[in-house]
DNA sequence: CGGCATCCGGGAAGATACTG
DNA sequence: CAGTATCTTCCCGGATGCCG
């Protein structure tokens, strides 16, 4: 009696050829795609995604990842023991959405309602490092960052005009931002010199601080676009 | 009792400075999406919208498109005299958001999923094009194709190995297609030669054949991706 | 007819409590 | 920790009707 529409996929689809209206059929329904953001560094738990995903209810987010798995852009995955616990993990083409948020993040971030104050994951803020990193800028540059935010950590590998993020351990970082998420982006995007949040104790550095320098500057928020004047 | 939430934006978004998250803010409501890319080309009409975004129901396009001019994507414009109708388009900056569908829509043609005989709008076909003409096969070639779609036309402008279409006369065109959006679809992407569509009353060709022959041969599908067995 | 408001039914999303 | 069950809220879709 509970479970009468298992075979019908979903009855509120777009019914239209366009590719882009089929990737709204597979990830166009609430929370999908921030599921993938939080998935887009690497395997996680349902508890870190809830975690990360703030205000997501744990049977929306049981929805998400089923719809997701049933359309091949998530998998599930038990690690092997002792650990023996299960994660969610995109497949070889999920990854390949990578893209969709960049640009998608890249023009909203012209907004004139863009706020961005408010609270941001740690794998939000690696992603948009690799999105904003100015190419210019970077020139030539070969470096590695390190990121520790709470429990985990990040390094950024800047080569040939582009910055990938990825899931590790900061050694071999040649300098080490310890902050939580928004304080990195507040650095980054920012005007303010970071001894302003060392001074509050809300940032540490550790390596070469001259490289710390250079990284920040790499990095502006676009243009808000103009508001149209009637 | 009945107008308390004019002021208020929206109740349900992600409070998250993530650009991602903020774009689904903007655009992430069913049909918003759809709305703009039909409008991608040129302005519109309330009708031409409805007729097109096949399923939407009026007061929702209404929502959307309120919506979508609350933040500054879509302007309302009304022609001068003696048209004097209103037409919908796009900001500046709502033309900017060309690259979502382009990265949105590759990526989804590998779905498994994907169904191309579905019914296709003409701006949709228009940019399906856009987005996955092969640069290296069109290599520096430069062509005017031209496009009839019962009472609109399109031209594709190819340079530099991309290919740009816009809403306008086929005048100065090598060649043109008449047919509905759906039966250039499937000449492009299908394996039929062309001869079959034409034999079948669907495709008229006008211009130089050879040209018509080049260009479809410029578009494949991508490969699907795979389905991850366990 | 084009544009928009209103009413209603169904279903998806959100919040909370509960279970193994 | 990893979900499930339940209840409420509200969005979506369809129909109808008003008005210029």
């Amino acid at each position: 009696m509970k479970l009468e529409k298992v075979t019908e996929k979903s009855g509120r689809r777009y019914h239209d050829a366009c590719g882009a209206a089929h990737g709204l059929d597979l990830v166009g329904e609430r929370w999908a795609l921030l599921v993938m953001r939080e998935l887009m560094m690497g395997p996680r738990r349902f508890g870190d995604l809830k975690k990360d995903l703030c205000g997501v209810s744990a049977n929306v987010l049981t929805q998400r990842l089923e719809g997701l798995e049933a359309s091949g852009i998530v998998q599930r995955r038990k690690l092997p023991p002792p650990a023996s616990v299960q994660v969610y993990e995109l497949t070889e083409w999920g990854y390949e959405a990578h893209p969709v948020f960049a640009v998608l993040g890249r023009w909203a971030a012209r907004s004139p309602h863009h706020d961005p104050t408010l609270p941001i994951s740690a794998v939000s803020t690696m992603m948009s490092l690799e999105t904003m990193m100015s190419a210019e800028k970077a020139g030539n540059a070969v470096a590695r960052i390190g990121f520790v935010f709470g429990d985990e950590s990040f390094a950024a590998h800047i080569a040939d005009g582009a910055l990938k993020a990825r899931r590790e351990s900061v050694e071999a970082a040649a300098v080490v931002f310890t902050a939580p998420p928004a304080v990195v982006a507040a650095a980054v995007y920012g005007d303010q010199p970071l001894s302003v949040f060392e001074a509050d104790g809300l940032l540490r550095i550790d390596g070469d601080r001259r490289t710390a320098e250079w990284f920040v500057d790499l990095f502006a928020l676009p243009e808000k676009a103009e508001i149209a004047v009637r």
